[in-house]
DNA sequence: TAATCTAACTGGTAGTGACCACACTACCAC
DNA sequence: GTGGTAGTGTGGTCACTACCAGTTAGATTA
């Protein structure tokens, strides 16, 4: 990573100076709970005005990097888990991150007329037909998840097994194939029992407990773009969210 | 609600904007995905510079009520749910959202020598005692969770059984007598069954399925003031998170 | 000694002015 | 029609300046 700001690049001044301070935090240069240099001091430093020099902060102040205190100076956050910051994540990368290995099996990817509660959370016509993806998702092997995927794309967008199989992660197809950026989502989580279609697929008893999870994902317009129920074994999986006021 | 700034006022310009705009959306003056008048309008229509402007439409991105294309415009973000966005919310606060009415029995408040986990996660050392409140949450006068607070207090603070009677917000007290205001929060749900006695005090089945949610709270300058576990009745809550990149 | 004041820091708010990158439209040339 | 192009309006980035508001430590004073 860079150590100085290159003016030439194409790169905003401000995200490169937030990834050089994100660089000496993540490599311990800068202790927890110690003050990094000040604004006036970063502006002689690095030869930048005070405006863009806030303007790093506050990125790495929403991204849980660094607090400010008034009077006082801006200090390195002691955070253990600054990876798995509230952050909207794939269960491909959800997986990787608790260092478990993500694979899945695909049990169908076809075109369906949803549920008319499903085409509102969509904000689509009624008898409008999406694609729906059925997946078992496996953490190292074994069955944690049964995940159906209903998918609001354009007309003349589809999306193949085979890219499914290949890629392995649908957002991340989504992002290159159609330019779609998931952004935002809405999730509830709720307890309920296995079926016994459930409970074969995930390979659990009928009547286990299970953790619902139901999720519409908003692209970078703020239209739907996803509805998504992943169905969790309740003995092998366990969620994590970071919430800031 | 103040339809114009007034320089007088201790609250800063960029708040006080923020308010009027946001004031205008929720009243619906501003239609859903329509535009907000440009910067440089607003410029005009409440002289104010363009960085004041720029940073109550910042906030009230960052809050999720409007969102910006470059080069087209600020625009109206289409939610309906715009009181439960991604938020930190007590108890009290997370049920009155949904309509039901929150209520209490307090079954302790006692000072406590907590387990080593829980003195870990709140960055005491070891042989400290802490506060601990165990409750029964109420929605509707009928149980709905099990709630056990570990509190990492100043020496010299502590909290009554009475204040807790009369107050009703934990977070309420924390605010007004120490002035701590809760600022983030680490959570993890995850699915168990209940035990006889869990069982007993829900009013449920011995066995029946919970969502057992485990969260730590930090003040605003990063510190752990609080761990608490809390057991819901699977039956009867559901866990809403907006989640964003 | 203890309380007070002051100066020199810190981040917070605000204005001005400039230029860039992108989106849209109207117009023109082919 | 089609493709280009210039103009104008939008948000995005950046510099420089000024002053306000907390915090702290050291000097000063009672």
């Amino acid at each position: 990573m860079s150590r100085t700001i290159d003016p030439y690049n194409a790169l905003p001044k401000y995200i490169q100076l937030a990834s050089i301070l994100r660089q000496k935090i993540e490599d311990g240069e800068w202790e927890p709970r110690s003050p990094i240099p000040s604004e006036r001091q970063l502006e002689v430093l690095y030869n930048i005005s005070r405006t863009t020099i806030r303007e790093a902060i506050d990125h790495l102040m929403r991204q849980g990097y660094i607090y400010r205190e008034h009077g006082r100076g801006t200090f390195v956050s002691p955070q253990k888990l600054q990876k798995t910051l509230m952050e909207l994540t794939s269960f491909s990368e959800d997986l990787i991150k608790r260092g478990i290995q993500p694979g899945q099996i695909i049990r169908s990817l076809t075109s369906v007329l949803p549920p008319v509660k499903i085409l509102q959370k969509l904000e689509l016509a009624p008898g409008t037909h999406v694609l729906c993806i059925e997946r078992i998702r496996l953490g190292d092997n074994t069955p944690i998840g049964l995940q159906t995927s209903y998918l609001a794309l354009a007309e003349n967008q589809t999306i193949t097994s085979e890219e499914m199989e290949s890629s392995g992660s649908l957002y991340r197809i989504l992002q290159e194939k159609f330019n779609i950026i998931p952004s935002e989502a809405d999730e509830t989580l709720e307890v309920t029992l296995a079926t016994p279609e459930e409970a074969d697929l995930l390979q659990i008893a009928e009547g286990a407990p299970l953790l619902l999870s139901e999720r519409v994902l908003f692209a970078q317009n703020r239209k739907p773009i996803e509805f998504v129920k992943i169905l969790y074994r309740g003995d092998r999986y366990r969620y994590y969210a970071r919430l800031t006021r």
